[in-house]
DNA sequence: CACGTGACATACC
DNA sequence: GGGTATGCCACGT
């Protein structure tokens, strides 16, 4: 269970991914205006029933969190696939890997 | 209040 | 690159 507060924060950033683009857990949490709370996005992917998204947050050194050929790892890489985003050996390849920097900005400037 | 637990991150070897 | 060690922080027990 995440607080509420927590929740809206990080479904509204969440749902302003944009298609073909992943973020990690860490950078997801900066854009919620919620820096050093990784964790807690970890923690709301696994426990929230609502999670728009859900399949283009990834660890920071671009790896699917889940274990290689898992059911949702699996699941994980035929989403992102079908976005355009490559995956290999379970990791997504680096020219998918996070935004631009002006698109960060961007968002970051919009929002908060 | 004291630990233990993560779909994590970073530094270092 | 992989492996270990720490730091991290909200939550549950």
């Amino acid at each position: 269970m995440v607080n509420i507060q927590y929740q809206q924060r990080i479904e509204s950033t969440l749902s302003m991914v944009p298609v073909g683009a992943v973020v990690s857990y860490g950078q997801l949490a900066d854009l919620a205006g919620l820096p050093g709370k990784a964790r807690l996005i970890a923690k709301y992917l696994k426990t929230s029933e609502t999670q728009i998204n859900w399949h283009r947050v990834i660890r920071s050194d671009g790896k699917i969190a889940f274990p290689e050929n898992s059911e949702q790892a699996n699941d994980q890489r035929r989403r992102l696939l079908s976005e355009g985003v490559l995956v290999t050996n379970n990791r997504v390849r680096m020219a998918s890997f996070q935004w631009q920097p002006d698109m960060y900005t961007l968002l970051e400037k919009l929002r908060y």
